[in-house]
DNA sequence: CCAAAAGTGTTAGTCTTACACCCATGC
DNA sequence: GCATGGGTGTAAGACTAACACTTTTGG
């Protein structure tokens, strides 16, 4: 099959969906959109794919020019190809999913003003399709917050177990039992003791855990 | 950003990895490419996109032209933009993911010269970049079938355990106690007995099931 | 000493695994 | 009657879920 005809050129657009983990809350990082239209709204971080380079490359390269973020390694989602998605130009847009440790998410005061990090369950008004594509890879992000392999990309390198029950009671949508989390967490062979203390909150300190170099991985849930 | 070079205009192709299971046997459709390069070499079925359409809906037009697949529920899997995929021409495939039930697959007589179902451990030369799209769908494949969402639209309406069986053992690639594996599927509450037998093996006939109208979406594995 | 949050153990029920023999059919 | 493949039950071990009290800290 041949084809030439401008009928069938596209543009393509990577768009990032970044979370982190913050104390048991699950964030992803959104930018003020200061251009009409949805000026004042907020989107997801995103750059245009020139034919010399992958899609992922290019959004890698985006977001180190603007965040910093070296080479994040970024799972892609899904895409979206509705014609007019985009006004008056053929956007294809492919969608990615990646994790930023709070050490590198805590850093970015430099760009506080336009760029932040949302609780999930916190949204403010997200433009174009950003919205749902959001919703979309928060689905995956969960399912894969189940398995043990991503678990030391997104979570802190250290952190108590309360707080990552929190993570996956705001995942999972229901409380869980604190003693019967603890026990499976642990018998996971996933994380060791560090000897410290967390005194940040209220109440009696909690152990600092870390994970361990090499993970497998297997299911939590 | 405004961006209006060729430098950033790509061709779009969907490409389908569809699946079908016959005698418990997972198998997969390719086409035999007639054209240079990899004249002779099986390919997946794919087409290009335009601006008028998305990606899925490209495919299954192109899917019922060439096949009379009608509306198969396509899943996007992942899509590769490395530069030069295609020579001399940009081009980004999106992978798709569907299954065909044996009723449909087993009318395909008509074409059978040109195009095959192949038993995914019995594969041909395989021409382009598919080989390696075919082998990370069928990951994909694999993980879907230990949901119970999709067992309807990918085993044939009639069906016996010994042959659902044989499918999990390929997937899992290990052998199932046929106790087990019986007491585990039937509990799940998913399928009925016809009162029917498939005389059409060796050996004492096995009974015939049914999957119920609706399946709620359960782990098998 | 009081409020806040973390840590701990036991038991009952459910699910999983391992395992061996009999049954229905075609030739 | 024998070869082929299908159907059945039971017991031990592993995992899961439910549940209440004690410990450590800060104010």
């Amino acid at each position: 099959m041949k084809i030439n005809t401008k009928e069938y050129q596209h543009y393509v657009e990577s768009i990032a969906c970044l979370y982190t983990i913050d104390q048991g809350c699950i964030k992803v990082l959104l930018l003020k959109n200061e251009e009409d239209p949805y000026k004042g709204y907020w989107v997801l971080p995103s750059t245009y794919v020139s034919i010399h380079e992958t899609c992922k490359e290019a959004l890698n390269q985006k977001l180190e020019e603007q965040f910093h973020f070296k080479n994040l390694e970024l799972d892609e989602i899904s895409s979206c190809s509705t014609p007019d998605r985009v006004i008056d130009m053929p956007v294809i847009a492919i969608h990615y999913l990646g994790f930023v440790s709070d050490l590198e998410a805590l850093q970015q005061e430099e760009f506080s003003f336009v760029a932040q990090w949302f609780d999930i369950h916190e949204l403010p008004k997200i433009g174009y399709d950003h919205q749902m594509i959001l919703e979309n890879t928060i689905e995956h992000l969960k399912e894969k917050l189940l398995n043990s392999e991503i678990l030391k990309k997104i979570f802190p390198s250290d952190f108590t177990l309360p707080e990552i029950q929190r993570a996956y009671e705001s995942i999972l949508g229901k409380k869980l039992d604190r003693r019967n989390f603890r026990k499976k967490f642990i018998s996971l062979g996933l994380i060791e003791d560090t000897n410290d203390y967390d005194t940040s909150r209220a109440g009696r300190p909690a152990k600092l855990y870390r994970f361990k170099d090499d993970i497998s991985n297997k299911k939590i849930f």
